[in-house]
DNA sequence: TTTGGCTACTTAATCGTTTAAGCATATTTT
DNA sequence: AAAATATGCTTAAACGATTAAGTAGCCAAA
C-alpha cells in the first residue's frame, strides 16, 4: 500500500495544526470556532488528497472499535448464514463492521472465539451460545461486556436476548399434524441441553396431549449432533417398526429433517401418504423435494436486525436493562402433511 | 467492561518500565537482554492480572491489523458460506481475522464495502469479483492492496486468483451427458460478462463439438441474475418446446438449478427420463431430490486454504509475483443423467 | 485604562504498544 | 590500568487521531 494521507499531510498541506484538521473533518467547526474560511480549505486539501481516517487510530483513542463480533454455530448452515447476512447489513448500516467465526456447536472452540473477538476490542458480541456455555456467558457479563444472544438462550441467566416462541412455534406444528387426522406423532430432535430445543418437545408434548395423543416415549426420539445421520436413521427405523408405526414426524431442525428426508426417500417412504412431515426452519431443499416441506418459518431478517438494535441499545448504554424478545413464527403449509382432516 | 490490564499496569505491579514488559511478553527477551528473574516474575505478574494485550494499538504501532477482508458475492448462498468458513478456519490458524460482507453481486455495494474494509486498515482483501468490477480491482492494484480473487477472475488484469478450471469442467460435464447417451444437450447460464462463466458455456460448446451434437443457439438459454425465477421458467419452457425438446440440460450454476428443479417438479417433468441434469456446484437440495443430482464438485476447501495462503504470502511479501491457482473439480455422478450409454 | 469576553487558532497530553537509543554498572580483554 | 564489551535496565519517540487547556489578538464594556 502507497503510504497513507494523515492528519498530519493535510495539516502541513494548509499550513496549521492537526488538531484544527482534526475538529473541521469531524464536523466540530462549531463548538470549536474554526474559520470558515480555513475550514473550507481543509476540507478541500482533505478532498485532493483523498483522506481516510484511520479507524484504528481513531479507535485506540476512543476505545471503541466500531465492531461487533459474531460467534454462531455453524456459518454454513443456511439458517446461521441468513443471521449472519442479516446482521452484517444491519451494522454496516450504523457504521459498524462485522468479524465473525464458527463455533460448530463446540462450547471450546465457542470460547476460543469469543477470546480472539474480545482481544481484538470489538465493542460487542451478537452469539448463538452453544450446549456448555452457561460459564463463558457468565463471565461476559462479569466483565460488562455488551452481547446479545440470538436463536438460543439460558432461561436461568437473564441476558439480551432475542428468540422465538419455541413452545407455541412446536405446539402450533403438532397441532396441524393433528388436525391433518394423524394419530402417532413422532419427534426427532437433538439430545441437548439446549433449551430452545427443549422447549420445542414441551410444545410436541402438550399438543400431544391437548389432542388427546398417545404421547409414548417410544414416539420421541433424540439424536446426537455429532452422529446425526446414524441415529436419525435409527430414529426413523424404530419410528416405523411395530404394530402401530408412526404416521407423521416432526423434525427439531432443519438439519435433523435432512438427513430424515434424505433416508425416507432411501427407503422409498411417501410422504405424505405413509408419513407426514413437518420440520423447523427452512431450508432450499424442503421447496425442491417431491412433496413440498411445511416448515416453522423463523423471522431471520427481524432476529438479525433486532439483535444489532438491541446490542447497539446495550454498547451505548451500558446501564440499560436486558431485553429479552420473544418474535412469532409462521407455519408455512405446504404439502408433506397431506390434505386428509380429522374425522 | 471492566477497564482493561495494560502493560502499565503490569510494570507497575512490577516496579519495572513498560518497556521492559512488551520485551517480556513479546518474547524478545534474548534481544533485549532482559534479566531471567525479571522476566519470570514479569510473567507471572500478566498471568495473575489476566493481560491480554490490545490489539488495536499494536495494530496502530506495527501499521498491520492482522486481519483480511473478505467480499463474498452472497453469503447466504451456501457455495460461499462454506468458502467463508474455510477462510475463516485458516485465517485464525494464522492469527488473522476476518471481516466480511456481501456484494450481492452489485458493483457499487461491491466498492462500497472495499473502501469500509480498507479504512478498517485490513491488511488483505479475499474476494469474488462482481460483474462490472475491473475499475476496483485495477484501483486495488494501483495502491498496492494485497489481495485474491476467488471463483472469478478477470483474464485482462494479472492478479492473484484461485480458481477452477471452469472449461474442462464444463467439457467433462457435458461429456457425461454426451456419454449418456442424450442428444439435445441444453445449457442454462446468466447472462454475465463473467469470465468463469462463460469459460463453462465455451466447455459445454466445445463438448458438444466434440461429440457431433448439435450446438444451435435455441439450446443454450441465458437468464438474469435479479429475474432469476422468471427467466428460467422461460428458458425451460422453450427447451421443451419445438420439434426436437432437449433431453438433457446442463445448469451453470446451483442457484440455476434449483429454480429449474423446481419449476421441472411443478410441470411434472420426471428426472431422467424425459431429462437429464448436470449442474455445477453443490446443494444440499441435490441429495433430497427424487433422482439425485449430478454435479461438478469445487475444491471449496482448498479454495479457502489457498486463498487465505496466497494472500498472507503476498502480505508478507509485496513484491512477489502474483499467483494464479486452477484447481480440479470432481464430476459427482448420481441418477440425474440416467443409465442409458451411447449406443 | 483595565477588565472581560470574543475569535481563531496552537500546544500538548492521551489511548497502549513497540523499539531504537541511552545510561549505568559489571565484567572481560589488551 | 585503561579500554572494550556485556548486562540489565530506562527514556522517549512513534503510530494517527482526539480534545482539554492554553494563548494571542481584537473589541467592547466598566
Amino acid at each position: 500500500m502507497k503510504k497513507k494521507v494523515s492528519l498530519k499531510d493535510i495539516a502541513k498541506a494548509a499550513g496549521v495544526s492537526t488538531a484544527l484538521v482534526s475538529y473541521v473533518l469531524t464536523n466540530k467547526e462549531k463548538e470549536a470556532r474554526v474559520g470558515k474560511e480555513i475550514a473550507g480549505k481543509i476540507r478541500e486539501i482533505a478532498r485532493k488528497l483523498n483522506y481516510q481516517p484511520n479507524h484504528i487510530a481513531r479507535s485506540l483513542k476512543s476505545g471503541r472499535s466500531y465492531t461487533i463480533g459474531l460467534v454462531v454455530a455453524d456459518i454454513s448452515n443456511p439458517f446461521f448464514a441468513n443471521i449472519a447476512r442479516t446482521i452484517e447489513d444491519e451494522a454496516k448500516r450504523n457504521n459498524y463492521t462485522v468479524i465473525f467465526g464458527s463455533s460448530d456447536e463446540n462450547a471450546d472452540k465457542s470460547w476460543d472465539l469469543i477470546n480472539v473477538l474480545l482481544n481484538r476490542q470489538v465493542d460487542g458480541l451478537i452469539m448463538t451460545p452453544t450446549e456448555g456455555s452457561e460459564q463463558q456467558i457468565k463471565q461476559l457479563k462479569e466483565r460488562n461486556m455488551p452481547f446479545v444472544l440470538i436463536d438460543r438462550y439460558f432461561p436461568g441467566i437473564p441476558t439480551n436476548n432475542i428468540s422465538i416462541n419455541n413452545f407455541e412455534s412446536a405446539y402450533h406444528a403438532v397441532t396441524h399434524l393433528a388436525k391433518k387426522g394423524r394419530q402417532r406423532i413422532g419427534m426427532i430432535m437433538y439430545k441437548t441441553a439446549l433449551h430452545h430445543i427443549n422447549e420445542r418437545k414441551r410444545g410436541y408434548l402438550e399438543a400431544l396431549r391437548d389432542h388427546k395423543l398417545p404421547e409414548k416415549h417410544n414416539l420421541l426420539k433424540l439424536a446426537r449432533y455429532s452422529n446425526i445421520r446414524e441415529d436419525v436413521h435409527k430414529a426413523i427405523d424404530e419410528l416405523r417398526s411395530g404394530r402401530k408405526p408412526a404416521d407423521a414426524i416432526f423434525f427439531a431442525t432443519n438439519s435433523l429433517a435432512l438427513e430424515g428426508l434424505k433416508y425416507m426417500n432411501q427407503l422409498g417412504i411417501r410422504i405424505p401418504e405413509e408419513m407426514a412431515i413437518v420440520s423447523f426452519d427452512e431450508a432450499e431443499a424442503f421447496d425442491l423435494f417431491y412433496s413440498p416441506v411445511t416448515y416453522v418459518q423463523q423471522p431471520i431478517l427481524d432476529m438479525g436486525k433486532e439483535s444489532v438494535r438491541v446490542l447497539l441499545e446495550q454498547i451505548n448504554d451500558p446501564k440499560k436493562a436486558v431485553d429479552h424478545l420473544f418474535i412469532d413464527t409462521k407455519l408455512v403449509v405446504r404439502k408433506s402433511c397431506g390434505s386428509r382432516q380429522k374425522n
